[in-house]
Parts: structure tokens; C-alpha cells; sequence
RNA sequence: GCAGGUGUUGUGUAGCCUGGUAGCACAAAGGCCUUCCAAGCCUUUAGCCCGGGUUCAAAUCCCGGCACCUGCACCA
């Protein structure tokens, strides 16, 4: 939001502020405050509600530190190592791979190898012809090192990668029926060159990913696509239009219908968090921005302050990964289908036992060793014995009713540090007549349930207002207590950090018993019983209005 | 990584050019007052990014480092 400086109410509130502060801070690097990772707690929470209540999500949780062989598998072992030349006149920075591939020169990725390249070919820079300087190396994955000598190990770029090297635990756990989709909430690290502007590119980061399998031949989720939320869609042609998923899918500008589906239930969730869907918009990426993997791919993107940033990328991933995975391990990760039924005739060369030990007693065990060698003739006692006539042919039926494939996977992947950053975005206003900042976020992502205050703290108020707040301690409430400074200075900090209910103890409440209940938004204020406190803040009855 | 800019209590900042007690506002804590939307008064806590140099004296000038911000480049 314009005029409201995210990062300055988010330090001084305690939502969110930079890492190591006491030691000069760190890019890239932001931890959450007491507000902050209560928030983002219920994010994650609506996020898995969203997901798990399609009934065939299943979560999965997996470590940080990953097997080198994943990341050589996936492919992100080889664009482990970014290496880059400038040239020393201009400053120009190319990447050094580029150039000498650009050469028709088939390209070693070593320092070393490319410094010479580059020398040797005479490569100048393509702006100014200045000479290049050295050959540098940036390394795009964090590395933990293991014992000397051993190999090295990297904390994981994405979390997808333990969703694919684990599907057969999934796809029995699922009763070996497509499609179903795996989800997963953690960090992922990515050593980028200049992290900046607050969450929106971090080294670590969280990251809410869901990995969906499908049979190639059935690329359909279980239900259909969300039909009541329509929002811009931009298509690598460059056109623009107005569509719910639905539409989109069926119009065809949306080519997977499960890829549809999770725009649907993106949009579900953006809403439930109190994003402003009239402030998201599916962008198609272009051919040339596709990874290299992926048929299709859209991003979900937010305007905030910094423009239209990536909230959430859904990717065609194909059958890259898995069958990536099959190969380097040599495990079975295949998915299998039901067939029709039918009987083959397979026609096999077996050993025929009996005549050998008739013609040669003695040396039949010599003979069969042979002939499981696959040798096709032995010499005997002098003799050449040809081993061919010992194989006689046997016919079977086979039925076979099921075939091997591998799914298809499509991947919804959130990130949640921007959609965190969105939300702030899109829900601190600052109210007109005061001139004071508001969070008008959900009640279900709200830090507290409320705030339990005494008008003023004597006369016995804040006495009858601590004992409220510890019975609702009691009941689980999430609530906080405060009886400093006048009683709009508190409401206007709990309005601040998005506090929906603000409960106020005041001289009646010793007479009736009964309470204020003050609403964030609109700041009018109720009376009920104290009793019925726990059950308003359970039933939310202002929520949404 | 390059270029430019910046670093002063919890937050926002003044002071730096021209060296001499580090100031303001908000926030926070204690008190007085106050019967519902950041009231007032008193009191208090708390700061010059780090290291070195110049100087009688450095937040201020010089050198080095670190960090952050913006642009460019790079990048999921």
C-alpha cells in the first residue's frame, strides 16, 4: 500500500525485521516476530485446509539437507556453479559458458577449462571489444560440507525434490490410484546475488509447494475448476481477458485442466487471507522464459509497492523429474494402469534337464553351469558337444491387464514470504479522519484472537479484566493483556497488528457482568455477557462483514 | 559483482560542510490525572556500524573494513 512503509511498521511492530540485526543485519536473511510467526502460522494453517480438504492431498515433510545425487538428478547440480567474466573497460558481465558456447565450442563447466577458452578463442567483449577479466564462480546452492575429502552436501534450492524421490511411499499410501497430489510447507536456500527488497527475494525463504501426479492419457483433477472468482489472465501471446478458471480452461487458454483447478483453489486461498483478488493476475510465461522442462507454466502475481511481483508459480513439470530420478537411481518409480485384459503367448527356451543327465550323467552339472553362463558349446572329454540342442522351446500364456507409465506432474508452488508481503500490502490503510494505520486482515490469520483491557487500570478493572484474560487463557484463546497508556492508544495498537476484537472491562462490566467488544474495521463496539465471550470469538460473527 | 548513496536510542530523524556537553518527535517504563478511540503533566530508560589515523579534542576530517538501500547486471 502506497504511503505506508511495510517494512518500517513491520520492524517496529514486530512482524517481520532483517536477520542479525545486532551484528549489522544480513541480506536476504528475515526473521519473524511475536506478531509475524503467529500469522504466518495460520497462513500455513488456511494454505493446508485449502489443500488437504480435496480429500487425495497428502503432506509430506522432508529435510533440508539434500543428496547431492537428488540435485544431480533434477538438474540443479549443473547450474550449481554460475560462472561469469566482465569486461575490465565497460563492465559488462557475461556469462562465461555463453560465450564459448556462442563459439560452436562445446563447453566443459570448470574455471579454469573456460579461462583458457577464452583466452585461446581471443573473446572480447561484445559492447566495447575490451579484454575480459577472470573467470568467477557463483554458487547457486548453499553447501554443507561433510568430512574432509567426502562429498559435499546442499541445502535444497526447492522442497519439491523429496515429493518426487518419494512418490512409491505416496502412491501405495494413496492405494496405487492417480490422480493425487502431495503437499509441503518449509525453507528453501538459494545463494542469489543480490537479495534485496525485503521478503520479495530472500536466500532463505518458505515455500508451500504441491506436487500433482496424473496419468498422462487423464490429465484431469477430481473436480472441477472454481467458476465463481474471475481474474485477468495474460497470455504469452500477449493477449488479455477477464476469466475464472473455469472459463479459462474451457475457452482454452488454459491448456491443463488440473492446472486450472489449482488456479481455482489459489485464488480460494489469496481470498481467504485476505488478498485482494481484484490485485492478482495469471501471467503465461513466455516460450523463451519456460524452464526447460515445463509445456506450460503460469505465475500468480500480486501488485504490491514494488509492482507485480511472483506470488505463486504453477508449472507443467511433464515427466522430467521422475523419470530423471529413474534413471539416476534405478529404482521403479513407474505408476501403473489397468489395461484390457489379454493373453500373450510367450514362447521361452528352457534347459531340458532330464536329457542331459541321460546322455551325461556325470558331467550335468558341468554342463548346466555352462549353459546358465550362456555358453552355447562345451568341450567334453575331447569332444565339442553342441549346447543349443539341450534348449528346447516352451510356450506360456501371460495375462497381463496393467502397463508401467510415469505421471505427469503439475505443480502449484506458493511462496510464502511474498504472499506474506502481499498481505501486508493489501490490508494496512490508514484510516482517514486519524491519519492512524490499520490491518484489516482476516480474523483467521489475525495474530490474537483479542485483546483483553481495562478501561483504566484501578477501581478493580484491571483486576476483573486479568481474570477474563487468564480464563480464556485457559480455553486456548490465543489473547493478550494490556493496561498501559489511555484506552484509544491500545485499540489503535492492536488495530496496527490486525487484532480484530478488542474486549474492554469497564465500571459496568462490574455491575452486569457483561463486556465491550470493540471491531477493528468498523470500531463500533457491542456488549455481551462474559460468559458468551468464548463462543462469539468462536462463532467470528463479524467476520466478513 | 559494478556504480551511486546511506549507517546517530525501539522507530523516524537533526547535528557532519565549518571538530568542542548528541538534540527533537513518536514509542517504551514508572507516577499523577483520566468513565471508550494514539489527551495532558512529571520522571526514567536508551544511541553516534566496526577498526585504525590526524588532533589537546572526532558522530563530524582521513584511511580501511562491515552492513544496508537504490540502479544496472545476474537470478526462481
Amino acid at each position: 500500500m502506497k504511503g505506508v512503509d511495510q517494512e518500517e511498521i513491520a520492524r517496529r511492530r514486530g512482524i517481520y525485521f532483517q536477520g542479525f540485526g545486532i551484528y549489522g543485519g544480513l541480506s536476504g536473511l528475515f526473521d519473524f516476530g511475536p506478531y509475524g510467526s503467529r500469522m504466518k502460522d495460520k497462513i500455513v494453517r488456511t494454505w493446508k485446509e485449502t489443500m488437504l480438504s480435496e480429500g487425495n492431498i497428502a503432506e509430506f515433510d522432508g529435510t533440508t539437507i539434500t543428496h547431492t545425487q537428488v540435485l544431480k538428478a533434477s538438474g540443479h547440480y549443473d547450474r550449481f556453479f554460475d560462472f561469469s567474466v566482465e569486461c575490465k573497460k565497460c563492465g559488462t558481465k557475461y556469462r562465461a559458458d555463453d560465450l564459448v558456447e556462442k563459439r560452436g565450442v562445446k563447453v566443459t563447466l570448470d574455471r579454469d577449462w573456460l579461462q583458457s577458452k577464452i583466452t585461446e578463442l581471443g573473446i572480447k567483449c561484445e559492447k566495447c571489444n575490451g579484454d575480459l577479466g577472470e573467470v568467477k564462480i557463483q554458487k547457486l546452492m548453499f553447501q554443507v560440507d561433510q568430512e574432509e575429502g567426502s562429498e559435499p552436501l546442499f541445502l535444497r534450492p526447492e522442497t519439491a525434490q523429496g515429493m518426487f524421490i518419494n512418490f512409491k511411499e505416496y502412491y501405495r499410501f494413496f492405494r496405487e490410484k492417480l490422480p493425487f497430489a502431495i503437499i509441503t510447507v518449509g525453507r528453501g536456500y538459494r545463494n542469489e546475488i543480490s537479495p534485496r527488497r525485503a521478503l520479495y527475494r530472500l536466500r532463505e525463504f518458505n515455500m508451500m509447494e504441491c506436487e500433482s501426479f496424473f496419468d498422462p492419457e487423464n490429465e484431469t483433477w477430481v473436480h472441477d475448476p472454481e467458476d465463481s472468482i474471475a481474474v485477468t489472465f495474460l497470455t504469452n501471446e500477449g493477449k488479455e481477458m477477464k476469466a475464472t478458471p473455469k472459463d479459462a480452461y474451457e475457452k482454452g487458454i488454459v491448456k491443463s485442466h488440473p492446472m486450472a483447478y489449482f488456479m481455482g483453489l489459489a485464488l480460494r486461498f489469496y481470498s481467504a487471507v485476505g488478498i485482494d483478488i481484484g490485485r492478482i493476475r495469471f501471467r503465461q510465461h513466455r516460450k523463451e522464459e519456460l524452464s526447460h522442462y515445463s509445456s506450460e507454466t503460469w505465475d500468480a502475481e500480486s501488485l504490491t509497492d514494488l509492482g507485480w511481483i511472483e506470488i505463486t508459480g504453477i508449472a507443467h513439470r511433464g515427466t522430467f523429474d521422475l523419470t530423471n530420478h529413474i534413471k539416476a537411481s534405478g529404482k521403479d518409480l513407474y505408476a501403473q494402469r489397468v489395461i484390457p485384459r489379454k493373453e500373450v503367448i510367450e514362447k521361452k527356451k528352457e534347459i531340458d534337464y532330464q536329457t542331459i543327465k541321460a546322455e551325461f550323467p556325470k558331467q550335468s552339472s558341468k554342463i548346466i553351469a555352462a549353459m546358465k553362463d550362456g555358453a552355447s558349446s562345451l568341450s567334453i572329454e575331447g569332444k565339442n558337444i553342441d549346447l543349443r540342442r539341450f534348449l528346447v522351446e516352451k510356450e506360456e500364456k501371460v495375462v497381463v491387464d496393467r502397463e508401467n507409465f510415469i505421471p505427469v506432474v503439475i505443480e502449484p508452488a506458493f511462496g510464502l514470504d511474498r504472499i506474506i508481503y502481499t498481505i501486508l500490502d493489501h490490508n494496512l490503510s490508514v484510516r482517514e479522519d486519524s491519519g492512524y494505520v490499520c490491518l484489516k486482515i482476516p480474523y483467521s490469520i489475525s495474530p490474537y484472537d483479542a485483546a483483553i483491557l481495562p478501561l483504566m487500570a484501578k477501581d478493580g478493572l484491571d483486576v476483573k479484566a486479568n481474570s477474563i484474560f487468564e480464563n480464556l487463557l485457559k480455553q486456548k484463546f490465543s489473547v493478550l493483556y494490556d493496561d498501559s497508556g489511555s484506552i484509544g492508544k491500545r485499540y489503535s495498537r492492536y488495530d496496527e497488528v490486525g487484532i480484530l476484537y478488542c474486549i474492554t472491562v469497564d465500571y459496568d462490566t462490574l455491575k452486569n457482568g457483561d463486556v465491550t467488544i470493540r471491531h477493528r474495521d468498523t470500531r463500533v463496539q457491542i456488549r455481551i455477557k462474559i460468559d458468551e465471550i468464548p463462543d462469539y470469538l468462536g462463532r467470528n460473527p463479524w467476520n466478513g462483514k
